[in-house]
DNA sequence: ATTGCTATTGACAATCATTATCAATAAGAG
DNA sequence: CTCTTATTGATAATGATTGTCAATAGCAAT
């Protein structure tokens, strides 16, 4: 050990990650690593599926996508806003809608607060089917 | 195919079902099928892993237990009242209060109403660290 | 209490998403 | 251009969950 805590890994710039934030902003919904590798080796790219993963934790990590674990215990992504929001999924189609609600986000740390629970932080998520799959159907 | 369309499955009761149930009752909080299945053998019990996951996953169904995932992509289980409610989990112990918000179940259903959305369910849970853990700390 | 039907069980194999490994490659600074 | 090392990608490994299937055991009828 010398003396630093963190030894600054140096990030750097490669066509893979660019493509893996394209291929993100592209998509409408939520997708999973899995997809999004399809969708890319489907439009010509060798990327290998662990970039993929790899890409999508740090952007995640980064703020730069949120994610959410889907049913079948996969773990869904999607590129956003850097402003903390929630969202309202279709069930069917997988649209989805970013919804800001500063009540919400009061009340939560509020409810923690209340109960002596520091570092409040919360998931919340309104699923239904929308209009499209409602007619469509 | 006669005429029902459900035959009607006629559920048994099991030592199996009753010792899972059992175990859920006693844990404090969130637990994983495989946390659970250690308990149960540690206790004497022969039941196998494959019968833990069914039972549960029978339990969340019928609104015995509530489910949700953890970041590690597991599944954890809890005993609970049928009513719906929320939960605020500590990060570190994994205690978990239930909460109440009827304001909450309204306000969700109103969002997905307002954007044509059918069907409404929601995903509200918030985390934190309670109490003990941060004096313990 | 005994019998028969079949839901349930448990050991094990099979899936499937995700992560770790590691040699080869290529950013980016000098 | 050269060197350092972050990054990549093919593949193996991990780990939770589910499927399989013969053996077992509820429970309703006898």
């Amino acid at each position: 050990m010398s003396e630093k805590t963190s030894p600054a890994p140096a990030k750097r710039n490669t066509p893979q990650k660019a493509a893996v934030k394209h291929a993100l902003s592209e998509s409408t919904g939520f997708v999973s690593a899995q997809q999004l590798h399809q969708t890319l080796k489907k439009h010509g790219s060798t990327i290998g599926l662990a970039t993929v993963y790899r890409t999508l934790a740090d952007l995640a990590q980064s703020g730069e996508a949120d994610s959410l674990q889907s049913k079948d215990a996969e773990v869904l992504y999607r590129a956003c806003t850097t402003s903390h929001h929630h969202h309202l999924i279709c069930r069917e189609c997988g649209l989805t809608l970013e919804i800001e609600a500063q009540k919400l986000e009061k009340w939560a740390d509020e409810v923690a607060g209340e109960h002596g629970f520091a570092s409040p932080s919360h998931n919340i998520d309104i699923f239904g089917i929308c209009k499209a799959c409602q007619s469509g159907k």
